[in-house]
DNA sequence: CGCCAGGCCTTAC
DNA sequence: GTAAGGCATGGC
């Protein structure tokens, strides 16, 4: 069982309720849309700006238009590390990547935001999309003075752009199926930002009917912006991971795999996806 | 040059 | 429902 302060490797004054490693959480690919800027990492949540970082054995923030509970909500920092240390136990990979990535939080990114985003993402490396989006931001997003990050740019914006301009932004094929879908969203034909409190399996559907919008991307706009920490997305790391490491897990369809490797995890998934999915890439799975 | 990248769409069984 | 082929673009 899982106690407050005991996480192995981890200082005791690091592990508090609230404990944050803003780098990993912003490195670790969850957002698209951020700026570094003197040791701050910038994004905008609901309008708003904000920056943070890592401070001591805590974090700092800053804010323009972002109310304390969204700040909180949007770092993730009211779900239970215990809990996600809990649903670990037993399993040495997972608690391992728990342990190494201690601090990274799931994000609550914009539902519009992180839908093009994680369409932009199929088939290219995460550096490449978040440049790739970083550049729709700059050139049809907004900024302020004294702020590296720019908004995300409307539905309506992105479907007014059309395929040309994302084409010249660097979206490849994946613009056709950005304008249709920032379409119907405009249009109110799918709410993501709707499907928060909605049952997985229909919020999952739902998105799906979105062009561009596959099993994976689905799972990670759940899990990365509607609040869906149970949910796993299923990605070539971590295909490669269940590969090495969960033999039992592998051949099976993307459903059948997910919700396989999902109910280890007590209605943590999302959490041990992400902390692995880091650590393959940044840390030391071999992989 | 070929292969791969946080897959998805269309088409053909 | 399942399997193949194509797909923009850049890094290696």
């Amino acid at each position: 069982m899982w106690k407050e302060g005991v996480v192995p490797g981890v200082p005791a004054e690091k592990v508090t309720g609230t404990v944050i490693d803003v780098t990993k959480t912003f490195e670790s690919g969850a957002v698209y849309h951020w700026w570094e800027k003197d040791g701050w990492y910038e994004t905008t949540v609901g309008g708003g700006f904000l920056r943070v970082r890592d401070e001591g054995d805590g974090f700092v923030y800053e804010a323009e238009g972002v109310p304390e509970e969204e700040v909180v909500r949007f770092l993730g920092l009211g779900d239970d590390l215990g809990g996600v240390a809990d649903a670990v136990e037993g399993d040495p990979v997972a608690e391992e990547a728990f342990r190494r990535q201690y601090g990274l939080r799931v994000p609550r990114d914009d539902p519009f935001a992180s839908v093009v985003s994680f369409i932009a993402s199929a088939q290219s490396r995460n550096e490449r999309t978040r440049g790739v989006v970083r550049g729709l931001c700059e050139k049809h997003g907004e900024t302020r003075d004294g702020w590296a990050a720019h908004t995300f740019p409307s539905p309506e914006e992105v479907a007014s752009l059309g395929e040309e301009r994302l084409r010249e932004l660097g979206f490849g094929y994946r613009g056709p199926y950005i304008v249709e879908t920032a379409r119907s969203i405009a249009d109110g034909d799918v709410c993501p930002g709707g499907l928060r409190t909605a049952p997985y399996t229909e919020a999952h559907d739902e998105l799906k009917r979105l062009k561009g919008v596959g099993d994976k991307v689905a799972d990670c706009v759940l899990l990365f912006s509607l609040g869906f920490i149970g949910v796993v997305a299923l990605d070539t790391w971590l295909r490669r991971i269940i590969d090495e490491h969960y033999p039992g897990l592998v051949g099976g369809t993307y459903e059948e795999t997910a919700r396989a490797f999902r109910d280890r995890f007590g209605g943590y998934g999302g959490y041990v996806q992400t902390a692995l999915y880091h650590e393959a890439r940044v840390g030391d799975l071999g992989m």
